[in-house]
DNA sequence: ATGTTC
């Protein structure tokens, strides 16, 4: 079938219900991406997404979308709770892939090169980046179950932070119904790569707050122009992709069981009140304990960085969390008036101000959206508005790729990679091993997040400038 | 995203 996005007023396009679709699917898009736009996979894939049995209101596709398994990234579906499916492949590989962000005392100006390298050896010393990398907390191996029902809330228990940590982490760092007997042992077996950033766009990021937009909002999340800041990028690593791989198969061969018509074997899904949509639940909600575990031992890690490099201790430089965020996440809340379970996959929820569920510190400002750019390139915090509801409060989740990592090979030379990454610093010498991650191969990250500002359903808080970024090899 | 082809 055609899929013509028609114009739904400013920066909104929708593709109207056809066919097996269920409800119309909105993709956000400003004049500079819709001008640039050739995602018709995604689209496909969100069209298909509309069509899951109890799918609500409408699908959702943020303005950093693309091509993604099952649905695209930059993918918003939410079905009804008693009524709907949950599908594995919505939520994606990497459960609880999500960015959290530190902020410091330390200013920009004290940040020169020597002082940066010192700083990334000492990160690099004791956080494994690349693929396939094993943890160097071996003492927390043995304490697995206690990690994936209690998440970061567990390890600050355990010392590995401050209670401040996850009063600034959605969910405050755990969430319940995490059931140890629906991860399979191979996932288990996954689970020794706890304390790793893992490959790909993952990262941790050193950088400055370059400019302030709203100076109340960055007053309220402590930040001002000029002070250093740490952004790390990473999930649930092999453990939740092991869960992903698993009950996205067992949710295809059950399907027919169910009477659900597939629209792709991507969008697996079971009714979420059968056996096998309770068991993934049940798993997906370890892989999310894990990965606030993940990114809280990081923030351990890091803050001893700090303190090895800067010889002062981490409390005197300030290093507090200011949010922690999901990006691939299903959740139960309430929308258009009846609860549903929500599918975020490369979307950050963004609760408005005043929105009951905010974490309490945010209740009146709305919580930080952390928005990471390519490497190289600007990260953005917001904050979602009133209007948000209608994305079932939904912001992007980065800059989105516009070249797949085989075409960002095949066409970024080494110069242009080494000019785009400007003064940046990074841990990766050989450029062929990180050069799929390159800006080129990225939307511009200003006109994703114009996108949602300029209609009024988030607003531009700070924007952030890389000055180290640490990153894994993918291969 | 990912022990990237069981």
């Amino acid at each position: 079938m055609p899929l013509d996005l028609e114009p739904l007023g400013p920066n909104r396009y929708v593709l109207r219900r056809q066919g097996p679709m269920r409800v119309d699917a909105v993709v956000y898009l400003n004049a500079a991406l819709r001008q640039s736009f050739r995602e018709e996979t995604a689209l496909q894939q969100l069209a298909d997404a509309a069509s899951l049995p109890g799918v609500v209101s409408r699908v959702v596709g943020m303005p950093d979308i693309h091509q993604g398994f099952g649905l695209p990234i930059g993918g918003v579906v939410a079905t009804d709770a008693d009524t709907g499916v949950v599908s594995a492949g919505a939520v994606g590989y990497d459960i609880n892939c999500g960015v959290r962000l530190i902020r410091t005392n330390l200013a920009r100006l004290e940040m020169n090169r020597e002082r940066l390298q010192r700083i990334m050896r000492a990160v690099e010393d004791r956080i494994p980046a690349g693929v396939g990398k094993q943890s160097r907390h071996k003492e927390l191996l043995p304490r697995l179950s206690e990690v994936l029902t209690g998440g970061a809330a567990y390890l600050v228990e355990e010392g590995y932070g401050v209670p401040e940590d996850v009063e600034a982490t959605e969910e405050y760092g755990r969430v319940e119904g995490a059931d140890l007997a629906a991860v399979s042992q191979e996932a288990v077996e996954r689970a020794g790569q706890l304390a790793t950033i893992g490959g790909g766009n993952h990262f941790v990021e050193i950088g400055y707050v370059e400019e302030v937009f709203d100076r109340s909002l960055a007053g309220a999340f402590g930040l001002e122009e000029g002070q250093v800041t740490v952004l790390v990028h990473s999930g649930s690593r092999g453990f939740g992709h092991q869960v992903c791989s698993d009950y996205a198969a067992s949710m295809a061969g059950a399907a027919a069981r169910y009477g659900i018509d597939l629209p792709s074997k991507g969008l697996a899904a079971a009714p979420i009140d059968s056996p096998i949509g309770q068991r993934y639940l049940g798993a997906m909600h370890c892989a999310i304990n894990f990965a606030f575990a993940n990114r809280q031992l990081m923030t351990h890690d890091i803050r001893r960085a700090f303190e090895e490099a800067m010889g002062s201790s981490w409390e005197a430089l300030g290093m507090a969390v200011v949010y922690d965020v999901a990006h691939n996440i299903a959740k139960f809340e309430r929308h258009f008036g009846r609860r549903v379970l929500v599918h975020r996959k490369g979307a950050t929820r963004a609760l408005p101000p005043g929105h009951p569920v905010n974490p309490r510190r945010y209740l009146h400002t709305g919580h930080p959206v952390l928005i990471p750019g390519s490497m190289g390139t600007a990260s953005y915090v917001a904050v979602g508005q009133p209007g948000i509801e209608e994305t079932f409060t939904s912001a992007n989740h980065g800059a989105g790729r516009v070249l797949s990592r085989a075409a960002a090979r095949r066409q970024v030379s080494r110069e242009a990679f080494h000019e785009s990454l400007g003064d940046v610093l990074t841990n990766v010498a050989n450029y062929r091993a990180i050069v799929d991650e390159a800006p080129q191969a990225y939307k511009d990250i200003d006109a994703v997040v114009e996108t949602l500002a300029e209609i009024g359903l988030t607003r531009k808080v700070a924007r952030l400038r890389p000055l180290a970024v640490i990153k894994g090899e993918g291969d």
